[in-house]
DNA sequence: GTGAAAGCGCTAACAC
DNA sequence: GTGTTAGCGCTTTCAC
């Protein structure tokens, strides 16, 4: 049994082992700027000379120390990403996006999680600047005015996302929220709901959701919404509670605009355990077009956006800068969609 | 409207403006080497030299380039994990786990997803060495040879997770899948079922809980079970999907067990669509203790497992080891715990 | 097509 | 407490 026992790499054996460019270069009898070539400029390297300098590569098992290309060349070939939270779907498709368009160019994504405060986010784009990035995405387009200044300061392109803005601080790539907030809001009215409940953060673009479904509800001089706010966390649960207290605090309640889908099917969980029917008895609806909307019973009216098209145009966004091609659209508009369904 | 507009940060402006180590050592008045204890070892500083470098660093807006520092120390303070998918819950908990332990000593995490690829994962841990990463984390045991010599060659601690191993390359956290699947079934015989299917995956560790599950079965002469193999993608549907294969080609089955609680939960969704009772009609369960398992109607019989903590754990491991300290136990058996619920 | 020299911004080791 | 010197491993520029 292997246990108790010191750890037998002591990790800072600083003569260290690593192959080296020099390595390399001297088993195959050239100069270490010959295989800098073969590895970034394969055409300008004979083909003879490439080929052994390869196979020596390979023998010897050499990985190019990218910290040291990274300093010398000014660039290193990472962008990085902030979101509010990984691991829950919303942004997954987005991550899913921009690694797949950033992979296909040979960059690399670095990922934070702000945990939805602006503090932490600016701490990650600071570290993310220490680490020499070349470019950054960011969620939303709040950010702290230190964070902005030191985006200024580091002169990297940034792309904004997940919701638009006037005067972004680089490019952006979203919808309006407060438009998706207003359709849904319109949407409810239509199919004749008048006693409306949001539920959703105090993140910004929740915010922003919330005040569009005012917007509307106040444009036919429905009542404003009650507003019930959820801590971040377990969705499903949140979204059970919250219809819970409108269940027993607000009864004369319709209609609930979630802000997000999963929080919409918790909530529909707790109405089908307490055999409330819906939409009959209490319409729900959500916002991103999740999985789970489209596969619980009843499925849930959303409001669908294209989240991995984000990740996929910011990424493009990033690699047309950074290669000084001309980026079409600065501000790029996605849309949504509301998708009724039998939820409302 | 911004738009139609050649972006005007010319990406490669070389002379670059970053404020580096000397503009403040100048400013200041003292060496560049103070400053860098200012910022690495504040101790070693006189209070007052401290005080007025820390307020040029802050004044200038300094972010020390970590690429130097890292070339120069042989340390780059990130972590590096590769998990088969982000953003579907399994092993969120894993990455926060490791992130939240990491963050408190000042490391960072560089995620990677394999796509449940080997050789993606090794792709992967090819480009994460190139950065000199101070260690990596891996899902599962089953790794290529070349990862593992790559692994063996740069000499740095590996934690491998989720799964157990005689022989791991390096450290191990994680559990036994084949006990978690035979444990599952000695669940499932005790309460009476009889014609038991298996749904999941063609990776390894479904494979072991497969393998469990099958020997729990014929240990007392049931016969083996169905195995439906399920696509990666969307796990609702696939669940659901599996669910009418079941129903439809394989009608005397009276208990299934999934390979996750999603998968369970999309199955369970089309239960209901076709009103079959569960478990009455059909029995069902899952694995990993996810939230949708515990909120749905019926709750979910599952395998609970704490993917939280083998991220944490991963990540004491390693610190451990960067900070010459021993590492109690080299392999670390987490264990599981199966939590009957209504499904079953 | 190939090589030599210089330097990216930092830290380690040793001096003062 | 603080400074000096010498690289870390690579890319860039320019020469051959």
């Amino acid at each position: 049994m292997p246990n108790h026992v010191i750890h037998k790499q002591p990790p800072k054996d600083n003569k260290s082992t690593a192959v080296t460019k020099e390595d390399v270069a001297r088993a195959a009898g050239v100069s270490h700027i010959t295989v800098s070539r073969v590895i970034n400029t394969p055409d300008k390297v004979a083909p003879t000379t490439r080929k052994k300098v390869e196979s020596f590569i390979a023998k010897m098992g050499y990985i190019p120390n990218l910290l040291a290309g990274g300093l010398a060349s000014k660039r290193t070939r990472i962008i990085a990403a902030i979101v509010p939270t990984i691991g829950h779907s919303i942004f997954a498709e987005t991550i899913r996006g921009l690694s797949e368009q950033l992979a296909s160019q040979g960059y690399q994504l670095l990922l934070g999680q702000s945990n939805y405060s602006e503090t932490e986010e600016t701490a990650l784009i600071e570290a993310f600047i220490g680490r020499r990035v070349d470019g950054i995405v960011l969620t939303g387009t709040q950010h702290t005015a230190r964070a902005r200044q030191r985006l200024k300061a580091a002169a990297i392109p940034v792309v904004e996302t997940w919701d638009l803005s006037d005067k972004p601080i680089d490019m952006l790539v979203g919808f309006s929220n407060y438009d998706a907030g207003f359709a849904m809001g319109e949407h409810l009215k239509q199919q004749g709901y008048r006693h409306i409940a949001f539920v959703g953060g105090e993140d910004p673009r929740g915010v922003a959701r919330l005040a569009g479904l005012t917007a509307a509800l106040k444009k036919s001089r429905i009542k404003t919404p009650v507003h019930i706010a959820v801590q971040l966390g377990t969705f499903l649960q949140r979204g059970r509670q919250s219809m819970i207290e409108i269940l027993d605090n607000h009864p004369q309640t319709d209609a609930v605009f979630f802000s997000n889908d999963v929080l919409a099917a918790g909530a529909l969980m707790e109405c089908q355990k307490r055999k409330r029917r819906v939409p009959e008895d209490i319409a729900l609806c959500g916002f991103a077009d999740l999985e789970i909307a489209r596969e619980i019973t009843p499925a849930i009216t959303t409001v669908k956006i294209d989240s991995f098209h984000i990740g996929h145009t910011a990424a493009q966004m990033l690699l047309a800068t950074l290669n000084n091609r001309p980026v079409p659209e600065v501000i790029c508009d996605l849309g949504f969609t509301v998708i009724p369904r039998q939820s409302t």
